[in-house]
DNA sequence: ATATTCGTTGACCATTTGGTAAAAAATTGT
DNA sequence: ACAATTTTTTACCAAATGGTCAACGAATAT
């Protein structure tokens, strides 16, 4: 899932060397500074220390910071669009919408930082995957916007435009990864993770599969 | 609003003078850098060229960085909170709430920055604004919750912690100014301002009313 | 008109930053 | 054991960055 029209500038290493298992190590870091800083933000030098090497040792793993966040983006967007399960027309649209917010929800909790990443380049104009975001991602909600149409049509779901839809859902499922330091403050919660995803995602799910209007296809009439 | 704790670094002008306007088109011009690049990766060299001074010239008006990144996180979350308009218990749930959501757009569409500003400080921990999250924006959702609480004991609204509401509400409405790129690429919308907010108001309005389950007071029951 | 305050500038500086080069050390293949 | 390769370190550099300072120009008040 290569950023378009984008050569592949990331050194290859043979499976199971030091090297691929420290080119990890410093993808996970980069992620780490990137998330809280942004690409302008981010040191080199602070990622470094995160993976636990030198300066010019990461150098070694990426020839440079653009390099290193493209890669970071790569891997963090990968991730975005596995989270997103199927979606077929004949699947029944509450459960079917009901997985999908979960799924999101489930990304938020377990990589929150990827979330972040992404939120920070999106924020900063999306100057790195506009291309993608204007081919793949525009693709990706067309296609699955005409499953939406196909169920209002059947009255299985409120007449609302299929973009806005994935909009809200995005922003309700992402706002408790990007905005965890908000949302800690107002809720005074020890252990994030464990104490606010579960009622966020059923709290989530109810607000907005009501709100859409989603029905059951097997379900009895009201 | 000041920032809690904070002692006023910011210096004075006498109302009219030069040195008034051009703080304020500083700190304007801060809002836009800083929303783009956070406060790490924000210039200040840049800052002034967007004030349309130098750099030496801008220091005077603020003393340093930091300063000058306070002053517009003063400023932007002083419109925030006046976003907010007024609740009361006795208001109607419906209205009050649609009337709530269309504030918080309509700030969105008048004053992306701001929104990004503040959604960078977030993204990057709170650094600077945490006290005030913890402090101010936990008591303005105590109180406000304290609203819903009732409503749902009347029977207006779902039962749904109220706290969350809020986090809905704002990621919903605030998606549309911080991820504008992303929202415009998948649109593919000429002109983001006039093509995208009044139809994303409408739909937000009516997926939440109806999500949370929101009635009219002198409504007729269903 | 002129002294005083306000606003602006250019030259400068210490530090930080992204990045390089060469060589040393560690690992691997034979 | 030893050559080849891979990984790490030390020393370094040019450019960029936040910030200072003294001096100069523009307003303002008396």
């Amino acid at each position: 899932m290569p950023l378009p029209t984008d050569v592949d500038r990331t050194k290859q290493f043979r499976s199971g060397s030091i090297g691929e298992k420290n080119q990890q190590k410093v993808l996970a870091a980069a992620t780490t500074v990137f998330s809280r800083k942004g690409f302008a933000g981010a040191r080199i030098e602070e990622i470094a220390r995160h993976a636990g090497m030198s300066k010019p040792n990461l150098l070694y793993y990426y020839n440079n910071k653009t390099d290193l966040y493209r890669a970071v983006l790569v891997d963090v967007l990968s991730l975005w669009l596995d989270s997103i399960g199927e979606f077929h027309v004949d699947a029944d649209p509450l459960e079917l919408m009901t997985h999908y917010i979960a799924k999101k929800m489930e990304l938020s909790k377990l990589y929150p930082e990827a979330s972040r990443v992404i939120a920070t380049e999106i924020i900063s104009g999306s100057p790195v995957i506009e291309d993608f975001l204007r081919v793949q991602l525009y693709d990706w909600v067309a296609s699955k916007g005409r499953v939406l149409l196909q169920w209002q049509a059947e009255g299985l779901m409120a007449p609302i435009e299929p973009a806005h839809v994935f909009f809200m859902i995005w922003a309700s499922t992402q706002t408790y990864a990007d905005f965890e330091s908000q949302i800690s403050a107002v809720l005074r919660v020890d252990d994030y993770q464990t104490e606010v995803y579960d009622s966020a995602t059923s709290l989530v799910t109810e607000v907005l599969t009501r709100g859409l209007g989603l029905k059951s296809r097997n379900a009895v009439g009201h």
